[in-house]
DNA sequence: CGCCTCTTTGAGCTCAATCAAGGTGTGTGG
DNA sequence: CCACACACCTTGATTGAGCTCAAAGAGGCG
């Protein structure tokens, strides 16, 4: 298979997952990649299917998604641009997704066959540190969650919307630019969309924060930071 | 440095980590690793301190805590003879160990220096397969359990004891070879002790479980499977 | 034999779940 | 342009699972 166009290599060249790599080296490593937009709530990976690809998140966001015995939802992470999503399965053969991968607003990203991980990725000693930085990642944000267990249910919901915020972070800006329900935040926390309602009102009614056209903007950053905390104990 | 001493290979010779591979080569993987002992509750890795060595458990059981901004502690994990801790942290240099890692009854592992893994580990593709392995059975883990948020108390338990026993079974068998108490049960579940308490108790009364010395002994596993399926809505 | 860890039991209370009903905004097809 | 569906948000009332607080028993070890 030939190596990426300049055209899919333009696309990730400013990943800081590729820093530093020259340009020739990064077409190597999107061999057979493909550019797919998907609009909101279009499924990118669905759980159970043989896991012949993984994807880096270039634009907008997504949701990973695990079905519940009880045909609830729950929501694993959220992946943002710079993510890769599904590469460590890539080194387990006949393995399938185990959650479902699904846009949050109109996204794009790059999907790489098996293949190209198999035989460049998995040999990059300098790539395969930033993936596995990656991850750390990912199981430090579930180990803050689950630090917060027994939190009252506001400081969750305040940490659930500074951490996406935070990755979305350039200078401050305090509008999440990818559309987050308040159902999806409770999937996420394991709480009830009512209840999760019931706080954020509060939170408008207040002037803490203000959602138009699904998007969540924190007008006061420290009032959340200060619930976050638990300075607030009621909410 | 010289690679590991016959006396140490022998040690990790028979994980399925190092399946398949030559004597030798398990050696050099083994490059100043050294057999520590510890008596229970001793501490491994501290939270907070460089991470210079990873290790590989070869028996007993560790639990890794996180403490919580208030003071109290979670069990982020249990590890159990086979897994790796800490190894994704090798390829960040000047990381710190994330959680601490306690013994749970008398434990041994092999420490292994951060140079092994950076020399041998990190460049050797199948190992790093197994071990990616690993981590997605961590993640597979902690997926499950927030799939069972809004499950009863007691469906909790049940996993936690269930999952825990599973992965030490020899031939069906349903008694916990290490020390698990109802307090370590509950910090793993972001429950309190007492609720834990009074759901193993009336378990023991039915004759579904028994504990003596800290051992957790299943009488009923089939009784366990129905509660953790749901079958059994009051506990 | 006193200390420490772990387990136990009871009483009371509270947070958040559930159930129920309704509102708002947007896209779609007749 | 209407109306119908759908997705999402809102509010209220009620309830109960599990938390907290309190007090104490049991076993092991130095």
């Amino acid at each position: 298979m030939p190596i990426a166009s300049d055209e899919i290599t333009q696309l990730a060249y400013k990943l800081s997952l590729f820093e530093g790599l020259p340009w020739e080296r990064i077409g190597v490593l999107l061999t057979g990649a493909e550019q797919k937009m998907l609009r909101h709530k279009e499924v990118l990976f669905r759980a159970g299917e043989r896991a012949e690809t993984f994807a880096i998140v270039l634009e907008g966001g997504f949701k990973l998604v695990k079905a519940t015995t009880g045909g609830e939802k729950v929501i694993v992470f959220f992946a943002t641009p710079g993510n890769v999503v599904a590469a460590l399965l890539m080194s387990i053969p006949e393995s399938v997704y185990p959650v479902s991968v699904a846009a949050m607003g109109a996204s794009t990203v790059l999907t790489v066959p098996r293949e190209t991980y198999v035989s460049h990725w998995a040999s990059d000693q300098g790539l395969m540190s930033r993936i596995h930085g990656q991850f750390l990642f990912r199981i430090g944000e579930m180990h803050d969650q689950k630090t917060l267990a027994k939190a009252p249910l506001a400081r969750k919901v305040a940490w659930q919307i500074v951490s996406l915020i935070e990755r979305y972070d350039y200078d401050g800006e305090t509008e999440l630019p990818i559309p987050l329900t308040r159902a999806e935040i409770a999937d996420s926390l394991g709480a009830s969309v009512e209840s999760v309602i019931r706080i954020m009102s509060e939170w408008s009614r207040e002037g803490i924060l203000e959602t138009s056209e699904k998007r969540i903007h924190v007008l006061r950053m420290d009032k959340i930071l200060e619930i976050l905390k638990g300075a607030v104990p009621g909410g």
